[in-house]
RNA sequence: GUCCCCAUCGUCUAGACGGCCUAGGACACCACCCUUUCAAGGUGGCGACACGGGUUCGAAUCCCGUUGGGGACGCCA
Protein backbone atom coordinates (compact mmCIF):
# COMPACT_ATOMS: atom_id res chain seq x y z
CA UNK A 1 0.00 0.00 0.00
CA UNK A 2 2.45 2.64 1.00
CA UNK A 3 5.98 1.44 -0.51
CA UNK A 4 3.85 0.47 -3.45
CA UNK A 5 4.08 3.84 -4.87
CA UNK A 6 0.06 3.66 -4.80
CA UNK A 7 -1.54 7.23 -4.59
CA UNK A 8 -2.46 8.75 -1.39
CA UNK A 9 -5.05 10.88 -0.68
CA UNK A 10 -4.59 14.58 -0.50
CA UNK A 11 -7.73 16.17 1.26
CA UNK A 12 -8.13 19.17 2.45
CA UNK A 13 -9.64 20.06 5.63
CA UNK A 14 -12.94 21.72 4.97
CA UNK A 15 -13.88 24.30 7.92
CA UNK A 16 -17.24 25.02 8.57
CA UNK A 17 -18.26 27.19 6.30
CA UNK A 18 -17.82 30.48 6.76
CA UNK A 19 -14.85 30.28 9.54
CA UNK A 20 -10.74 29.13 8.92
CA UNK A 21 -9.50 26.66 9.35
CA UNK A 22 -6.46 28.10 11.69
CA UNK A 23 -4.12 26.27 11.05
CA UNK A 24 -4.73 26.30 7.27
CA UNK A 25 -3.31 29.78 6.59
CA UNK A 26 0.48 31.59 7.57
CA UNK A 27 -0.05 34.05 10.46
CA UNK A 28 2.57 36.00 8.42
CA UNK A 29 0.04 36.49 5.88
CA UNK A 30 -2.84 38.28 6.62
CA UNK A 31 -5.74 35.80 6.97
CA UNK A 32 -7.71 35.55 3.97
CA UNK A 33 -10.20 33.74 5.93
CA UNK A 34 -12.77 34.28 7.23
CA UNK A 35 -14.42 35.95 4.01
CA UNK A 36 -13.29 34.90 0.72
CA UNK A 37 -10.34 33.14 -0.82
CA UNK A 38 -8.23 30.28 -0.69
CA UNK A 39 -6.95 29.81 2.43
CA UNK A 40 -2.46 29.72 2.01
CA UNK A 41 -1.33 26.64 1.90
CA UNK A 42 0.60 24.77 4.45
CA UNK A 43 3.90 24.42 4.28
CA UNK A 44 5.58 21.78 6.20
CA UNK A 45 9.65 20.43 6.21
CA UNK A 46 11.58 17.43 7.80
CA UNK A 47 15.13 19.20 8.34
CA UNK A 48 17.21 16.64 9.41
CA UNK A 49 21.10 17.09 9.47
CA UNK A 50 23.40 13.97 7.68
CA UNK A 51 25.14 13.21 10.34
CA UNK A 52 23.70 9.43 10.42
CA UNK A 53 21.04 6.78 9.16
CA UNK A 54 17.44 8.24 9.48
CA UNK A 55 16.19 6.66 12.69
CA UNK A 56 13.08 6.41 14.69
CA UNK A 57 12.76 9.40 16.16
CA UNK A 58 13.46 11.57 12.98
CA UNK A 59 10.92 9.62 11.44
CA UNK A 60 8.02 9.99 13.43
CA UNK A 61 9.17 13.63 13.40
CA UNK A 62 9.28 13.48 9.50
CA UNK A 63 6.05 11.83 9.57
CA UNK A 64 3.99 13.91 11.57
CA UNK A 65 5.43 16.35 9.57
CA UNK A 66 4.50 14.76 6.43
CA UNK A 67 0.65 14.22 7.66
CA UNK A 68 0.18 17.14 8.27
CA UNK A 69 0.62 19.05 5.15
CA UNK A 70 -1.20 16.18 3.43
CA UNK A 71 -4.42 16.20 5.61
CA UNK A 72 -4.67 20.64 4.58
CA UNK A 73 -3.32 19.50 1.12
CA UNK A 74 -0.54 21.68 1.55
CA UNK A 75 3.37 20.77 0.57
CA UNK A 76 5.76 19.07 2.74
CA UNK A 77 9.53 19.76 1.60
CA UNK A 78 12.91 17.73 2.45
CA UNK A 79 15.95 20.14 3.52
CA UNK A 80 19.38 18.37 4.11
CA UNK A 81 21.01 20.93 7.37
CA UNK A 82 24.51 19.86 6.65
CA UNK A 83 26.29 23.16 7.89
CA UNK A 84 28.18 21.13 9.91
CA UNK A 85 30.58 20.16 7.19
CA UNK A 86 32.58 17.79 9.73
CA UNK A 87 29.83 15.57 10.18
CA UNK A 88 28.04 15.78 7.47
CA UNK A 89 28.12 12.88 4.51
CA UNK A 90 26.75 11.92 1.28
CA UNK A 91 26.23 8.44 2.27
CA UNK A 92 24.23 9.60 5.49
CA UNK A 93 22.08 11.68 2.49
CA UNK A 94 21.84 8.96 0.90
CA UNK A 95 20.59 6.78 3.84
CA UNK A 96 17.97 9.37 5.10
CA UNK A 97 16.84 9.78 1.49
CA UNK A 98 16.51 5.39 1.21
CA UNK A 99 14.90 6.06 4.32
CA UNK A 100 11.97 7.92 3.72
CA UNK A 101 11.54 6.78 0.56
CA UNK A 102 10.99 3.16 1.99
CA UNK A 103 8.71 4.45 4.57
CA UNK A 104 6.34 5.79 1.65
CA UNK A 105 7.27 9.24 3.02
CA UNK A 106 7.64 11.34 -0.30
CA UNK A 107 8.59 14.88 -0.14
CA UNK A 108 7.15 17.80 -2.84
CA UNK A 109 10.10 19.83 -2.98
CA UNK A 110 13.81 19.25 -2.15
CA UNK A 111 15.80 17.89 -1.38
CA UNK A 112 17.27 21.46 -0.81
CA UNK A 113 21.02 21.31 0.47
CA UNK A 114 21.76 24.41 3.39
CA UNK A 115 25.73 24.41 1.78
CA UNK A 116 24.32 25.67 -1.27
CA UNK A 117 22.98 28.61 -0.05
CA UNK A 118 25.72 29.90 2.29
CA UNK A 119 25.40 33.16 -0.15
CA UNK A 120 22.07 34.13 1.19
CA UNK A 121 23.05 33.29 4.80
CA UNK A 122 26.02 35.29 4.58
CA UNK A 123 23.80 38.32 2.78
CA UNK A 124 21.45 38.09 5.99
CA UNK A 125 24.07 37.82 8.93
CA UNK A 126 25.68 41.51 6.88
CA UNK A 127 22.19 42.34 7.15
CA UNK A 128 22.11 41.69 10.96
CA UNK A 129 25.32 43.31 11.30
CA UNK A 130 24.37 46.23 9.55
CA UNK A 131 21.12 47.06 11.10
CA UNK A 132 23.23 46.45 14.61
CA UNK A 133 21.11 43.42 15.58
CA UNK A 134 24.59 41.76 15.48
CA UNK A 135 27.81 42.05 16.05
CA UNK A 136 31.43 40.73 16.18
CA UNK A 137 33.04 38.46 18.95
CA UNK A 138 36.62 37.97 19.12
CA UNK A 139 36.77 36.46 22.36
CA UNK A 140 39.33 33.56 22.15
CA UNK A 141 37.74 29.69 22.57
CA UNK A 142 40.24 30.18 25.64
CA UNK A 143 38.15 33.02 27.27
CA UNK A 144 34.94 31.22 26.62
CA UNK A 145 35.96 27.82 27.81
CA UNK A 146 36.77 30.02 31.33
CA UNK A 147 33.87 31.64 31.58
CA UNK A 148 31.96 28.42 31.03
CA UNK A 149 34.18 26.43 33.90
CA UNK A 150 33.41 29.67 36.03
CA UNK A 151 30.10 29.42 35.62
CA UNK A 152 29.49 26.03 36.54
CA UNK A 153 31.22 26.14 39.12
CA UNK A 154 29.42 29.01 40.32
CA UNK A 155 26.55 27.00 39.44
CA UNK A 156 24.93 28.85 37.01
CA UNK A 157 24.05 28.46 33.44
CA UNK A 158 26.69 28.97 31.44
CA UNK A 159 26.02 31.27 29.07
CA UNK A 160 28.03 34.34 27.34
CA UNK A 161 28.62 37.17 28.87
CA UNK A 162 28.25 40.03 26.01
CA UNK A 163 32.18 40.85 26.18
CA UNK A 164 32.53 42.08 22.76
CA UNK A 165 28.65 43.50 22.52
CA UNK A 166 29.80 47.37 22.67
CA UNK A 167 33.16 46.97 21.55
CA UNK A 168 34.03 50.05 19.32
CA UNK A 169 36.93 48.24 17.00
CA UNK A 170 38.69 45.17 16.56
CA UNK A 171 41.49 44.33 19.21
CA UNK A 172 43.44 43.88 15.95
CA UNK A 173 42.81 44.46 12.38
CA UNK A 174 42.97 41.04 10.94
CA UNK A 175 42.17 39.10 14.58
CA UNK A 176 39.36 36.31 13.80
CA UNK A 177 35.72 36.80 14.94
CA UNK A 178 32.66 34.79 14.99
CA UNK A 179 29.71 37.27 14.58
CA UNK A 180 26.59 37.01 17.65
CA UNK A 181 23.65 38.18 17.98
CA UNK A 182 22.50 40.66 19.61
CA UNK A 183 19.69 38.96 21.60
CA UNK A 184 17.10 41.25 23.38
CA UNK A 185 18.07 42.02 27.24
CA UNK A 186 14.83 42.54 28.54
CA UNK A 187 11.60 41.19 28.41
CA UNK A 188 9.89 37.55 27.42
CA UNK A 189 9.23 35.63 24.13
CA UNK A 190 6.04 33.68 24.08
CA UNK A 191 5.77 30.79 21.72
CA UNK A 192 2.04 29.65 21.60
CA UNK A 193 3.48 25.57 20.56
CA UNK A 194 0.62 24.16 18.66
CA UNK A 195 1.48 20.79 21.00
CA UNK A 196 2.47 22.27 23.88
CA UNK A 197 0.58 25.29 24.22
CA UNK A 198 1.85 28.91 25.58
CA UNK A 199 5.40 28.72 26.50
CA UNK A 200 7.41 32.12 27.86
CA UNK A 201 10.95 32.18 28.18
CA UNK A 202 12.65 35.44 29.57
CA UNK A 203 15.00 37.05 27.20
CA UNK A 204 17.31 37.32 30.42
CA UNK A 205 17.88 33.42 30.48
CA UNK A 206 19.07 34.17 26.68
CA UNK A 207 22.79 35.21 25.60
CA UNK A 208 23.85 35.87 22.47
CA UNK A 209 24.55 33.49 20.29
CA UNK A 210 26.53 32.92 17.46
CA UNK A 211 25.27 32.95 14.27
CA UNK A 212 28.74 32.30 12.08
CA UNK A 213 31.89 31.00 13.00
CA UNK A 214 34.99 32.25 12.54
CA UNK A 215 35.41 30.82 8.91
CA UNK A 216 32.36 32.58 7.99
CA UNK A 217 30.09 29.72 8.00
CA UNK A 218 26.53 30.16 9.16
CA UNK A 219 24.88 28.33 11.90
CA UNK A 220 22.43 26.63 12.72
CA UNK A 221 19.57 28.90 14.69
CA UNK A 222 20.48 31.47 11.27
CA UNK A 223 20.14 29.05 8.88
CA UNK A 224 16.68 27.44 9.74
CA UNK A 225 14.85 31.29 10.21
CA UNK A 226 16.38 32.13 6.76
CA UNK A 227 15.38 28.65 5.63
CA UNK A 228 12.23 28.32 7.07
CA UNK A 229 11.53 31.93 5.69
CA UNK A 230 12.79 31.76 2.14
CA UNK A 231 10.49 28.42 1.82
CA UNK A 232 7.26 30.07 3.07
CA UNK A 233 7.19 26.86 5.68
CA UNK A 234 3.77 27.33 7.57
CA UNK A 235 4.32 24.80 9.95
CA UNK A 236 7.54 24.15 11.54
CA UNK A 237 6.89 20.31 13.63
CA UNK A 238 10.64 18.93 14.94
CA UNK A 239 11.28 17.52 17.59
CA UNK A 240 11.15 18.70 21.73
CA UNK A 241 14.66 19.38 22.06
CA UNK A 242 14.24 22.50 19.78
CA UNK A 243 11.73 24.07 22.20
CA UNK A 244 14.10 26.11 23.59
CA UNK A 245 16.15 27.13 20.45
CA UNK A 246 12.77 28.63 19.64
CA UNK A 247 12.90 31.48 21.85
CA UNK A 248 16.36 32.50 19.74
CA UNK A 249 14.33 31.97 16.54
CA UNK A 250 11.67 34.17 16.77
CA UNK A 251 13.97 36.93 18.20
CA UNK A 252 16.25 36.40 15.12
CA UNK A 253 12.87 36.75 12.96
CA UNK A 254 11.89 40.10 14.65
CA UNK A 255 15.02 41.42 14.50
CA UNK A 256 14.62 40.66 10.67
CA UNK A 257 11.07 42.18 10.55
CA UNK A 258 9.98 38.66 9.76
CA UNK A 259 6.68 37.03 11.40
CA UNK A 260 7.63 33.77 12.58
CA UNK A 261 5.86 30.55 11.75
CA UNK A 262 3.32 28.06 14.09
CA UNK A 263 5.53 25.75 15.57
CA UNK A 264 4.71 22.16 16.65
CA UNK A 265 7.19 20.74 18.90
CA UNK A 266 6.40 16.71 19.57
CA UNK A 267 7.71 14.85 22.03
CA UNK A 268 10.97 12.73 22.26
CA UNK A 269 10.83 8.81 22.17
CA UNK A 270 12.63 7.11 24.94
CA UNK A 271 14.22 3.61 24.96
CA UNK A 272 12.94 1.05 27.82
CA UNK A 273 15.21 2.52 30.26
CA UNK A 274 13.68 6.23 29.86
CA UNK A 275 16.85 7.71 28.72
CA UNK A 276 16.19 9.50 25.01
CA UNK A 277 16.04 6.05 22.47
CA UNK A 278 19.43 5.40 21.23
CA UNK A 279 21.96 3.06 19.68
CA UNK A 280 22.24 0.98 22.48
CA UNK A 281 18.30 0.13 22.48
CA UNK A 282 18.72 -1.85 19.74
CA UNK A 283 17.47 -1.21 16.14
CA UNK A 284 17.31 2.41 15.89
CA UNK A 285 17.79 2.97 12.01
CA UNK A 286 14.65 2.73 9.74
CA UNK A 287 16.58 0.38 7.20
CA UNK A 288 17.31 -2.08 10.13
CA UNK A 289 13.69 -2.38 10.48
CA UNK A 290 13.17 -3.38 6.88
CA UNK A 291 16.38 -6.34 7.31
CA UNK A 292 14.39 -7.29 10.21
CA UNK A 293 11.46 -8.34 8.51
CA UNK A 294 9.46 -5.04 9.20
CA UNK A 295 6.64 -3.73 6.81
CA UNK A 296 6.96 -0.19 6.41
CA UNK A 297 3.22 0.09 7.02
CA UNK A 298 3.50 -1.54 10.24
CA UNK A 299 6.58 0.88 10.78
CA UNK A 300 4.44 3.61 9.89
CA UNK A 301 1.37 2.65 12.17
CA UNK A 302 3.52 2.30 14.91
CA UNK A 303 4.84 5.07 14.91
CA UNK A 304 1.82 7.58 14.01
CA UNK A 305 0.02 6.10 17.74
CA UNK A 306 3.25 7.22 19.35
CA UNK A 307 1.72 10.11 21.11
CA UNK A 308 -0.77 10.40 18.48
CA UNK A 309 -4.78 8.22 19.10
CA UNK A 310 -7.84 8.48 17.77
CA UNK A 311 -9.59 7.23 20.24
CA UNK A 312 -9.45 3.61 20.83
CA UNK A 313 -8.55 2.50 17.00
CA UNK A 314 -4.91 0.96 16.64
CA UNK A 315 -4.65 0.01 13.05
CA UNK A 316 -4.75 2.87 10.31
CA UNK A 317 -4.17 3.07 6.78
CA UNK A 318 -2.13 5.24 5.46
CA UNK A 319 -5.10 7.08 4.17
CA UNK A 320 -6.92 7.02 7.47
CA UNK A 321 -4.12 8.79 9.22
CA UNK A 322 -3.95 11.67 7.03
CA UNK A 323 -7.80 11.77 7.35
CA UNK A 324 -7.74 11.85 11.00
CA UNK A 325 -4.67 13.27 12.05
CA UNK A 326 -4.51 16.73 13.96
CA UNK A 327 -1.18 17.92 15.19
CA UNK A 328 -2.78 19.58 18.06
CA UNK A 329 -3.94 15.69 19.24
CA UNK A 330 -0.37 14.97 19.47
CA UNK A 331 0.30 14.21 23.15
CA UNK A 332 2.61 16.52 25.44
CA UNK A 333 4.80 13.32 27.22
CA UNK A 334 7.34 11.55 25.64
CA UNK A 335 6.54 7.79 24.86
CA UNK A 336 8.42 4.64 25.27
CA UNK A 337 9.27 2.43 22.22
CA UNK A 338 7.78 -0.71 22.90
CA UNK A 339 8.93 -3.03 20.32
CA UNK A 340 6.76 -5.63 20.83
CA UNK A 341 3.86 -4.44 19.98
CA UNK A 342 5.75 -2.85 16.86
CA UNK A 343 5.97 -6.56 16.30
CA UNK A 344 2.23 -7.70 16.74
CA UNK A 345 1.62 -4.53 14.25
CA UNK A 346 3.88 -6.45 11.88
CA UNK A 347 2.22 -9.73 12.30
CA UNK A 348 -1.01 -7.82 12.02
CA UNK A 349 0.21 -6.51 8.58
CA UNK A 350 1.62 -10.10 7.17
CA UNK A 351 -1.90 -11.60 8.36
CA UNK A 352 -4.06 -9.27 6.71
CA UNK A 353 -2.33 -8.40 3.71
CA UNK A 354 -2.85 -9.77 0.14
CA UNK A 355 -0.52 -12.13 -0.75
CA UNK A 356 0.16 -10.08 -3.79
CA UNK A 357 1.31 -7.16 -1.51
CA UNK A 358 3.30 -9.63 0.29
CA UNK A 359 5.85 -10.87 -2.82
CA UNK A 360 8.25 -7.97 -3.51
CA UNK A 361 8.90 -7.66 0.41
CA UNK A 362 9.58 -11.82 0.82
CA UNK A 363 10.92 -12.31 -2.41
CA UNK A 364 13.61 -9.55 -0.88
CA UNK A 365 14.32 -11.46 2.28
CA UNK A 366 14.22 -14.89 0.15
CA UNK A 367 16.67 -13.07 -2.22
CA UNK A 368 18.91 -12.30 0.93
CA UNK A 369 18.88 -16.05 1.79
CA UNK A 370 19.85 -17.00 -1.37
CA UNK A 371 16.64 -17.84 -2.89
CA UNK A 372 15.19 -17.10 -6.46
CA UNK A 373 11.95 -18.04 -5.73
CA UNK A 374 11.42 -17.43 -9.52
CA UNK A 375 13.85 -19.87 -10.38
CA UNK A 376 11.66 -22.90 -9.57
CA UNK A 377 10.07 -24.60 -6.69
CA UNK A 378 6.19 -23.98 -5.37
CA UNK A 379 4.49 -20.79 -6.43
CA UNK A 380 5.36 -17.92 -3.85
CA UNK A 381 1.86 -17.00 -3.61
CA UNK A 382 1.13 -20.53 -2.30
CA UNK A 383 4.07 -20.13 -0.09
CA UNK A 384 2.49 -16.88 1.62
CA UNK A 385 -1.02 -18.38 1.90
CA UNK A 386 0.45 -20.72 3.86
CA UNK A 387 3.21 -18.61 6.03
CA UNK A 388 1.60 -15.63 6.71
CA UNK A 389 -0.34 -16.42 9.79
CA UNK A 390 2.05 -18.29 11.35
CA UNK A 391 5.07 -14.97 10.59
CA UNK A 392 5.72 -12.66 12.40
CA UNK A 393 8.01 -10.98 10.39
CA UNK A 394 9.37 -11.51 7.08
CA UNK A 395 12.46 -12.60 7.94
CA UNK A 396 10.68 -15.19 9.66
CA UNK A 397 8.72 -15.96 6.92
CA UNK A 398 11.56 -16.51 4.59
CA UNK A 399 13.24 -18.72 6.57
CA UNK A 400 10.51 -21.09 6.96
CA UNK A 401 9.87 -20.96 3.31
CA UNK A 402 13.40 -22.17 3.18
CA UNK A 403 13.34 -25.76 3.26
CA UNK A 404 10.32 -25.43 0.10
CA UNK A 405 13.21 -23.74 -2.13
CA UNK A 406 15.92 -25.99 -0.81
CA UNK A 407 17.21 -29.22 0.47
CA UNK A 408 18.12 -28.76 4.66
CA UNK A 409 21.53 -30.37 5.45
CA UNK A 410 20.41 -31.73 8.66
CA UNK A 411 17.57 -32.46 11.30
CA UNK A 412 16.48 -30.49 13.95
CA UNK A 413 18.55 -32.46 17.10
CA UNK A 414 15.20 -32.81 19.51
CA UNK A 415 12.74 -33.14 16.45
CA UNK A 416 14.60 -35.81 14.86
CA UNK A 417 15.50 -37.50 18.66
CA UNK A 418 11.64 -37.91 19.22
CA UNK A 419 10.14 -38.10 16.07
CA UNK A 420 12.24 -40.23 13.55
CA UNK A 421 12.46 -42.97 15.91
CA UNK A 422 12.10 -46.70 14.36
CA UNK A 423 8.65 -46.43 16.00
CA UNK A 424 7.90 -43.94 12.96
CA UNK A 425 9.12 -46.39 10.33
CA UNK A 426 5.85 -48.07 9.68
CA UNK A 427 4.18 -45.11 9.59
CA UNK A 428 6.23 -43.13 7.01
CA UNK A 429 6.79 -46.06 5.11
CA UNK A 430 2.74 -46.71 4.72
CA UNK A 431 2.85 -42.79 4.02
CA UNK A 432 5.20 -43.40 1.27
CA UNK A 433 3.35 -45.61 -0.30
CA UNK A 434 0.19 -44.08 0.09
CA UNK A 435 1.20 -40.70 -1.02
CA UNK A 436 3.30 -42.35 -4.53
CA UNK A 437 -0.06 -43.53 -5.51
CA UNK A 438 -2.30 -40.57 -4.76
CA UNK A 439 -3.81 -39.80 -8.64
CA UNK A 440 -3.82 -36.06 -7.64
CA UNK A 441 -1.34 -34.59 -5.88
CA UNK A 442 -3.29 -31.82 -3.76
CA UNK A 443 -4.03 -30.86 -0.02
CA UNK A 444 -7.18 -32.44 0.50
CA UNK A 445 -6.18 -35.62 -1.41
CA UNK A 446 -2.77 -36.01 1.02
CA UNK A 447 -5.01 -35.32 4.39
CA UNK A 448 -7.11 -38.25 2.98
CA UNK A 449 -3.60 -40.63 3.63
CA UNK A 450 -2.05 -39.32 6.43
CA UNK A 451 -5.76 -39.86 7.87
CA UNK A 452 -5.92 -43.02 6.80
CA UNK A 453 -2.80 -43.97 7.60
CA UNK A 454 -3.68 -43.09 11.31
CA UNK A 455 -6.55 -44.86 11.43
CA UNK A 456 -4.89 -48.46 10.23
CA UNK A 457 -2.45 -47.92 12.66
CA UNK A 458 -4.69 -47.03 15.26
CA UNK A 459 -2.72 -43.73 15.89
CA UNK A 460 -3.50 -40.18 17.01
CA UNK A 461 -2.95 -38.17 13.62
CA UNK A 462 -0.35 -36.29 15.77
CA UNK A 463 1.98 -39.68 15.70
CA UNK A 464 1.57 -39.48 12.16
CA UNK A 465 1.98 -36.14 10.85
CA UNK A 466 4.40 -35.05 13.07
CA UNK A 467 7.29 -37.72 11.98
CA UNK A 468 6.09 -36.67 8.51
CA UNK A 469 6.88 -33.29 9.00
CA UNK A 470 10.38 -33.38 10.74
CA UNK A 471 10.84 -35.92 8.10
CA UNK A 472 10.09 -33.16 5.04
CA UNK A 473 10.66 -29.90 7.15
CA UNK A 474 13.84 -30.65 9.02
CA UNK A 475 12.10 -29.50 11.95
CA UNK A 476 9.30 -29.46 14.13
CA UNK A 477 7.09 -26.52 12.66
CA UNK A 478 5.49 -26.34 9.26
CA UNK A 479 2.31 -25.42 8.04
CA UNK A 480 -0.54 -27.91 8.30
CA UNK A 481 1.08 -31.10 7.24
CA UNK A 482 -0.96 -31.71 3.82
CA UNK A 483 -0.42 -27.77 2.76
CA UNK A 484 3.19 -28.13 3.60
CA UNK A 485 3.16 -31.55 0.86
CA UNK A 486 1.58 -29.85 -1.36
CA UNK A 487 3.87 -27.03 -1.69
CA UNK A 488 6.99 -29.17 -1.48
CA UNK A 489 5.60 -31.50 -4.56
CA UNK A 490 5.39 -35.21 -4.55
CA UNK A 491 9.30 -35.94 -5.95
CA UNK A 492 10.44 -33.99 -3.07
CA UNK A 493 8.07 -35.12 -0.66
CA UNK A 494 9.06 -38.93 -1.48
CA UNK A 495 12.56 -38.54 -1.54
CA UNK A 496 12.48 -37.05 2.12
CA UNK A 497 10.69 -39.47 3.52
CA UNK A 498 13.19 -41.98 1.80
CA UNK A 499 16.09 -39.77 3.25
CA UNK A 500 14.16 -39.97 6.75
CA UNK A 501 13.69 -43.51 6.85
CA UNK A 502 17.31 -44.12 5.81
CA UNK A 503 18.37 -41.44 8.62
CA UNK A 504 16.10 -43.79 11.12
CA UNK A 505 17.90 -46.93 10.25
CA UNK A 506 21.27 -45.37 10.19
CA UNK A 507 20.69 -44.33 14.15
C1' G B 1 23.49 23.86 38.74
C1' U B 2 20.11 27.24 35.77
C1' C B 3 16.02 27.50 32.41
C1' C B 4 12.03 24.92 29.75
C1' C B 5 8.78 20.84 29.58
C1' C B 6 6.20 16.40 31.22
C1' A B 7 3.40 13.00 34.77
C1' U B 8 -3.52 7.42 33.86
C1' C B 9 -2.15 -0.18 34.06
C1' G B 10 4.95 -2.92 32.85
C1' U B 11 4.28 -0.24 27.66
C1' C B 12 1.18 2.77 23.95
C1' U B 13 -3.08 5.24 25.17
C1' A B 14 -9.00 6.68 25.91
C1' G B 15 -10.63 10.29 29.24
C1' A B 16 -14.71 17.45 25.15
C1' C B 17 -18.34 21.08 29.60
C1' G B 18 -15.34 18.53 36.65
C1' G B 19 -20.37 14.10 37.65
C1' C B 20 -21.81 9.03 32.08
C1' C B 21 -15.06 6.36 35.45
C1' U B 22 -16.80 0.78 40.89
C1' A B 23 -11.24 4.62 34.92
C1' G B 24 -12.17 2.05 28.70
C1' G B 25 -9.06 -0.14 24.55
C1' A B 26 -4.41 -2.25 22.63
C1' C B 27 0.54 -4.73 23.41
C1' A B 28 2.82 -7.91 26.91
C1' C B 29 1.76 -11.53 30.72
C1' C B 30 -1.41 -15.67 33.00
C1' A B 31 -5.50 -19.35 32.56
C1' C B 32 -8.97 -22.00 29.78
C1' C B 33 -11.12 -23.37 24.86
C1' C B 34 -9.97 -24.79 19.80
C1' U B 35 -6.03 -27.78 17.53
C1' U B 36 -2.24 -32.09 13.11
C1' U B 37 3.15 -29.06 14.84
C1' C B 38 3.81 -23.77 15.18
C1' A B 39 0.74 -20.02 14.86
C1' A B 40 -3.84 -17.70 14.36
C1' G B 41 -8.58 -17.35 16.71
C1' G B 42 -12.15 -17.39 21.05
C1' U B 43 -13.21 -16.60 26.38
C1' G B 44 -11.65 -14.89 30.97
C1' G B 45 -7.94 -12.82 34.33
C1' C B 46 -3.95 -9.63 36.21
C1' G B 47 -3.09 -4.46 36.10
C1' A B 48 -2.96 2.63 36.60
C1' C B 49 -5.28 8.20 37.79
C1' A B 50 3.00 9.76 41.33
C1' C B 51 2.33 12.22 46.27
C1' G B 52 0.35 16.26 49.40
C1' G B 53 -2.68 20.27 49.87
C1' G B 54 -6.60 23.19 48.12
C1' U B 55 -11.30 24.86 44.93
C1' U B 56 -16.18 22.26 44.59
C1' C B 57 -22.17 19.22 46.57
C1' G B 58 -18.69 16.35 43.46
C1' A B 59 -11.76 16.04 40.50
C1' A B 60 -8.04 11.42 36.72
C1' U B 61 -10.03 15.98 34.90
C1' C B 62 -9.12 23.03 37.75
C1' C B 63 -5.13 25.63 41.15
C1' C B 64 -0.63 25.35 44.27
C1' G B 65 3.39 22.63 46.14
C1' U B 66 6.47 18.16 46.45
C1' U B 67 8.65 14.15 44.14
C1' G B 68 10.11 11.77 39.84
C1' G B 69 11.46 11.95 34.67
C1' G B 70 12.97 14.31 30.07
C1' G B 71 15.13 18.35 27.27
C1' A B 72 18.28 22.68 26.62
C1' C B 73 22.46 25.32 28.21
C1' G B 74 28.65 24.13 21.65
C1' C B 75 32.41 28.29 16.58
C1' C B 76 26.43 20.42 16.69
C1' A B 77 21.99 20.41 14.53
Amino acid sequence: MLASGGSTVRRRCRPAAGTACDLCYNRASPPCFPGNSAPMTVRTRFAPSPTGYLHIGGARTALFSWLHARHHGGAFVLRIEDTDLERSTAESVNAILEGMTWLGLEYDEGPFYQTRRFDRYREVIQQLLDSGHAYRCYCSRERLERLRADQLARKEKPRYDGHCRHLERPPAPDAPYVVRFRNPLEGTVVVDDLVRGRVSFANAELDDLIIARSDGTPTYNLTVVVDDTDMGITHVIRGDDHLNNTPRQMNIMQALGLQPPAYAHVPMILGPDGKRFSKRHGAVSVMQFRDEGYLPEALINYLVRLGWSHGDQEVFSVDEMVELFDIRDVNKAASTFNPDKLLWLNQHYIKTSPPEHLERHLGYHLGRLGIDPAAGGPDILAVIRALQERSKTLVEMARQALFLYQDFDHYDEKAAKKHLRPAAVEALTRLRTGLAALPDWEAEAIHGVVVGVAEVLELKLGKVAQPLRVAVSGGPVSPPIDVTLELLGRERTLQRIDRALAYIAGT
